[in-house]
DNA sequence: ATGGTGGTTCAACCA
């Protein structure tokens, strides 16, 4: 079974290069952050024509997030819990089917929190620990889940070509890097690093500055899986090819295959 | 590089 989570840059945008990344990659799970799309705009038509049941959390303008399955999308979750107040459409979450077993899967759009000094970076790490909160509480469950999406969190200095360029960026802070490394600790695997463990494996080129000609690259689109989602890890991967076409988003697919 | 490019909505915001 293969789960993959997408920063699409706008759907209505990329809603071609997605079918033709649907078509190729066969994913049985995506979650697409970055829609920039409210419900009633996303073309579930045309992605249901291609095979995937839809779920949906639509904002105008930015943000937005979304699920698709080849199978059921079961007790669909709109919004990170902990703040009723907050009201960007960065996290939902609903259950899948692989095989025999059912599968949490929260896909999220981690607050960027640039630029440092202003509500934004606060925001981003109240975000954080509303994560890990949730996070803790799905893993009381003891079901096998995972959280898949833009983190906008740069883990380590290898995760960076240019690590020291992002010093002063909300990605790479200290602040950013320890929030991480506490939902490392509540027992959850980073899916691409203990695969391919080596520098180098980026998932965002810039639009700016030629940074995919140059390979400049950030490694900040993760799969943390469970414990009993870890237990079924096959292999993990990027999808960079992605990155070259025309219109591209600035982000590429990220995906892991699980056992049955 | 206090710039650079791109998406969405329509002059400004976000990344």
């Amino acid at each position: 079974m293969k789960i993959a989570t997408w920063n699409i840059n706008g759907v209505k945008a990329r809603i071609e290069g997605l079918l033709t990344w649907l078509a190729e990659s066969k994913p049985d799970v995506v979650c697409l952050q970055e829609i920039k799309s409210v419900d009633e705009g996303f073309p579930t038509e045309a992605i249901e024509a291609a095979g995937y049941n839809v779920a949906v959390h639509g904002q105008k303008g930015f943000n937005g997030v979304a699920l698709l399955a080849k199978s059921r999308i079961e007790d669909v979750v709109r919004g990170l819990p902990g703040d009723p107040g907050d009201e960007q459409a960065r996290y939902i979450e609903g259950s899948v089917m692989a095989g025999s077993r059912s599968v949490r899967i929260g896909g999220l759009y981690l607050p960027n929190g640039n630029p440092l000094g202003t509500e934004k970076f606060p925001y981003k790490l109240a975000w954080m620990a509303r994560l890990e909160a949730h996070a803790r509480a799905l893993t009381a469950t003891e079901q096998p889940f995972i959280l898949a999406g833009d983190y906008n969190v740069i883990p380590e200095r290898a995760d960076a070509k240019i690590p020291d360029a992002w010093n002063s960026d909300a990605l790479f802070q200290p602040e950013s890097r320890a929030a991480w490394r506490r939902l490392l600790a509540l027992g959850l695997t980073d899916a691409i690093r203990s695969c391919d463990p080596g520098p180098g494996v980026y998932t965002f080129w810039d639009y700016q500055a030629g940074a995919w000609q140059k390979d400049n690259g950030i490694r900040i689109d993760h799969l943390l899986l469970s414990p009993q989602a870890t237990d079924l890890l096959q292999s993990a991967g990027v999808d960079r090819y992605t990155r070259s076409w025309e219109k591209p988003s600035d982000h590429v697919p990220v995906w892991v295959e699980l056992a049955a």
